[in-house]
DNA sequence: ATGAGGTCTTCCCTAAGGAGAGAGTCAATG
DNA sequence: CATTGACTCTCTCCTTAGGGAAGACCTCAT
């Protein structure tokens, strides 16, 4: 039983262009190799190659099926490590479904309303006032602190909106991820934050911002507001603000 | 307002290798470009940045977002495509988690049984004859059609059962996909297949292979078969013999 | 021996950037 | 005014899993 290239790649359904590249990268070497240069596989190769499909259907990347053949325990890990993600993706993708009905709604009642979806700013003084109207008063409430809506400069505001938002966004991120809180580079996006800040007319210090997460944890008002946009939200922010 | 890269990139959340990239691909180009190649960004571009990374996150290419911003039109389609997608995705997932749950399912019981997901052909002739003895029975009681199972070379009839399944499911591919019963790719593969059991030792012309098509439509035992795999298998393989 | 079909290596290409090198630029500080 | 530190430029290579094509070489059947 000696099968050409042509012959195996017919067999098990791929072309002879993936048999070249499992052979360079070492996943499936032929069992023999004519003085020409001709490769010829075998039975086992075949067999071999029907089970590198399977995982590849599985979408395992190559390199791990070459190390399922070497080391056999890491099988069942492998299994379900690709279920787990499997089970994310589908997650994911029906929360994608969901965002893009939200966004196709909105089209067809003409409104244009996709600043939830996809934050771009207001268009007007009195949308910010209104937008800000509700925090404004708590913060006069419940600290008597006084915020003039009327200095308000539309662009400069929409630009550090966005800015917030995405930076906010970002930690949400981070901490669903699981990156620690101390890890570089959920530190080097505070940073550029803080930076931002500054260089923006609204003088911060680390020490200022540690203030400011704090005050946010204990304050009603903004601890709902983050923890709603994500569970633990609030107390993650103070912690990386404390390891700067 | 006049941003440089890394105020943009800070704002939008994405890193500065990234705007290089959008601007290289002509996706996003800067307001203007100092004499020293220093790119500068406006407000416009920071929205339109937005507007950029929410279609990102749909998985939409960039240069369908490209697109998109070019013809206005084609939103709503895209937002469609996209979800239809997402849904065959999630259907895919779900096969695959089913295929994990079943193979982690034998391994839990010590089986190797892996022959129905990865199929490598069986260790012995009594197996052979154990799978085929339905069929074997089935056409000497329909036809009077006598085969003679003891005859059986068990690596070769592996081999020929392995080609023979690939084969099958990737015709069963191409007419889920939708390919055309006289696409080339369809019409090569059935002619590797032709050529591969003529190379076999089972000598059969194009015309052998038509009438072979329309038994096994006409047949109940074998048309069933083909339709449990995949509905209208046996009918498209016939329409795909037609036209070589 | 010849022709047809198979096979070899090598190079470039894909999507969306990441990593890093080496050189040039900007703005603020001493 | 010059230095310095942060910033930015272009360039090249790298990632996955091969696809496509070029140009040369090989094998087998007639």
């Amino acid at each position: 039983m000696k099968f050409t290239v042509k012959d195996l790649a017919t067999m098990a359904g791929v072309s002879i262009k993936t048999l070249y590249h499992y052979h360079k990268i070492g996943l499936l070497m032929p069992s023999e190799v004519g003085e020409s240069g001709y490769r010829y596989y075998g039975l086992q190769e075949l067999k071999r190659l029907q089970e590198i499909l399977f995982y590849k259907e599985l979408d395992v990347p190559l390199v791990e099926i070459k190390q399922l053949f070497d080391e056999e325990s890491t099988r069942v890990y492998t299994l379900e490590k690709q279920r787990t993600l499997f089970m994310k993706k589908i997650d994911r993708y029906q929360q994608l479904i969901q965002t893009i009905d939200m966004s196709l709604n909105y089209t067809r009642k003409g409104e244009n309303m996709d600043n939830q979806l996809m934050f771009k700013g207001f268009g007007s003084k009195d949308e910010w006032k209104d937008a800000l109207e509700e925090q404004v008063n708590h913060l006069k409430e419940a600290y008597n602190v006084e915020l003039d809506t009327n200095a308000i400069d539309v662009d400069k505001m929409n630009m550090m909106a966005i800015e917030a938002k995405n930076f906010t966004d970002q930690m949400a991120e981070f901490l669903r991820n699981g990156v620690k809180y101390d890890d570089v580079s959920v530190q080097n996006t505070v940073k550029n934050h803080l930076h931002f800040l500054n260089k923006n007319g609204h003088a911060i210090s680390q020490e200022d911002y540690l203030n400011q997460t704090k005050f946010f944890l204990q304050d009603d008002f903004h601890r709902q507001m983050l923890e709603s946009q994500q569970t633990g939200l609030a107390y993650y922010l103070v912690h990386v603000a404390e390891t700067l």
